[in-house]
RNA sequence: GGCCCCAUCGUCUAGUGGCCUAGGACACUACCCUCUCAAGGUAGCGGCACGGGUUCGAAUCCCGUUGGGGCUGCCA
């Protein structure tokens, strides 16, 4: 294979977001380049002017940092600008010319299929392989593929070998004379003395274009490593259109970053022993090309927020009130900013920890502690409220309530008698409570939110409720 | 259509010829715990796509079938 220095790159075209089938391949070359020492190459391909802006390129870098791949870390190299090696793209498409082993074609894309349609036979056809044309306005640069077979060494796939016969003489140059993707990919990995391309399998049927290129252009191909799609339900590959693909987005509602680069690299591959909940550090020690599966991955959502939980669970309490910060201090928080009370909060963190899986499921579950009234959910409310006892409930409750020691175990005897006296048990007894103070039948512990609201507020809400009931429609 | 890749529980996977009566995780179900909901604990459900070989022995090797996927642009 290759005994040069261990060199990987990652090279995303800026779109606007970063995918995640692609910090999934950023996390394998990543991966690999810590374990055994190379260095990580980040490479823009800028290419497409027309959908190229500044700040997307600063989205991916952004979102690298997220998932753990730092620019300043020792085996970090770039961000390199495809577009800023045009020139040498060019040039070496002129070496090929020269050499004879690429030509020029006028033909354009409709003729091409034309002739395609006419002989029956897919593709390109050769046409002006042997015209001696020059080049010219409109006149594309196109590969002369060799005759023979183009075996392709590929780390997780094995030997893949392609006839060159079923290749087309492709597209090198366009008519305009800008480098085509096969080209450019090819000369940037020369230039910059890439070892290892690890991209995903949609890019096998480039391979063997692209190993011709490198062996043309006088270079050693590096060693090859597909790895397999991501796909959705329908198993069809993860697209931006049908599919919730942009690693912001998943920051956005709440997953952590260890939970979705561990998910990300389970996908496709396993690390040792009976759990995949993994740290980074072992991960790094164990992945190899060798030992990733062969077959489309499903994109598990369900999974993903299992693994999300545990990681949150297994946060220390302070860092976990600390990772929440952005998700009740954001401006599309229930509340408003002044009504949130951080001493309160910490109180309740505990109780919320073991029952969320995503950050932005915190907000809902704790706005009846900082909004002025509680959030009624109406038909929760009228279930609630609709049988007999429960009005009966509230007002010995309230009773009781104005001269109970305000805490919790207290609260909770009283509210087991006047649940006693009903023939309720307390899971029963809480329901009317629950629902008049926190406006949901579901939520963290009632007695512990009883104690952090006080006892004029829980009062207040409970004859808010009552009346409630009485004024609402049948 | 052509070229290429792939095939273990619903899903992600362990498994590289005997350790497999196929292991784990998610999901699902039941039970325990319990002030709701979770979390936690216990148990359960569920799979080697099919057909031929090779071999004393196959989930593991070979061939075929079927089924899925990727690519098939003067996109990347």
């Amino acid at each position: 294979m290759s005994d040069r220095p261990l060199r990987l790159r990652f090279a995303p075209s800026p779109t606007g977001f970063f995918h995640v089938g692609g910090a999934r391949t950023a996390l394998y070359n990543w991966a690999i380049a810590l374990r055994l020492g190379g260095t990580f190459v980040l490479r823009i391909e800028d290419t497409d002017e027309a959908r190229n802006q500044p700040e997307w390129t600063q989205g991916i870098i952004d979102a690298l940092a997220w998932i753990g791949i730092h620019a300043d870390d020792d085996h970090f190299e770039g961000p390199y600008f495809q577009s800023s090696y045009a020139d040498q793209h060019v040039a070496a498409a002129q070496r090929l010319f020269e050499a004879g082993v690429a030509y020029y074609c006028d033909l354009s894309g409709d003729e091409v299929q034309a002739r395609a349609k006419a002989s029956g036979t897919p593709g390109y056809d050769g046409y002006s392989r042997d015209r001696g044309l020059e080049p010219g306005p409109g006149r594309v640069l196109r590969f002369r593929v060799p005759e023979g077979t183009t075996v392709v060494h590929d780390l997780v796939r094995g030997e893949v070998s392609f006839e060159n016969a079923n290749i087309e003489d492709f597209v090198l140059l366009r008519g305009n004379g800008s480098p085509m993707f096969l080209l450019a990919n090819v000369v940037d990995d020369i230039t910059m003395q890439i070892s290892h391309v690890v991209r995903a399998e949609e890019h096998l049927p480039n391979t063997p274009k692209q190993q011709m290129l490198w062996q043309a252009l006088g270079a050693e191909p590096p060693v090859w490593a597909h790895v397999p799609v991501l796909v959705n339900e329908q198993r069809k590959k993860l697209s931006k259109r049908r599919d919730k693909v942009a690693v912001e987005q998943y920051r956005g509602e709440g997953y952590l970053s260890d939970a979705l680069v561990n998910y990300l690299m389970t996908l496709g591959w396993a690390p040792g022993g009976d759990t995949e909940i993994v740290p980074w550090s072992s991960i790094v020690g164990e992945f190899r090309l060798e030992d990733v599966n062969h077959s489309p991955a499903f994109f598990d959502l369900k999974k993903l927020a299992a693994f999300n939980g545990e990681y949150i669970r297994a946060l220390a309490l302070d860092e976990f009130i600390e990772t929440c910060a952005p998700f009740v201090l954001a401006s599309d928080v229930p509340w408003n900013a002044e009504q949130f009370n951080p001493v309160v909060f910490s109180a309740i963190a505990p109780l919320v920890q073991t029952r969320i899986a995503r950050l932005d499921e915190v907000a809902p579950m704790v706005d009846f502690l900082f909004l002025a009234d509680a959030p009624i959910d109406e038909a929760a409310f009228a279930k609630t409220m609709a049988g007999p006892n429960s009005t009966a409930l509230l007002t010995e409750v309230i009773d009781a309530f104005e001269s109970a020691e305000w805490d919790h175990d207290s609260l909770k005897e009283t509210l087991e008698a006047i649940g006693d006296g009903f023939q309720l048990k307390l899971g029963k007894a809480q329901a009317p409570v629950r629902v008049a103070v926190t406006g949901r039948t579901v939520g963290p512990p009632l007695f512990e939110s009883l104690v952090l609201l006080g006892r004029d507020e829980t009062l207040r809400r409970l004859r808010a409720a009552l009346g409630h009931v009485r004024t609402a429609p049948e």
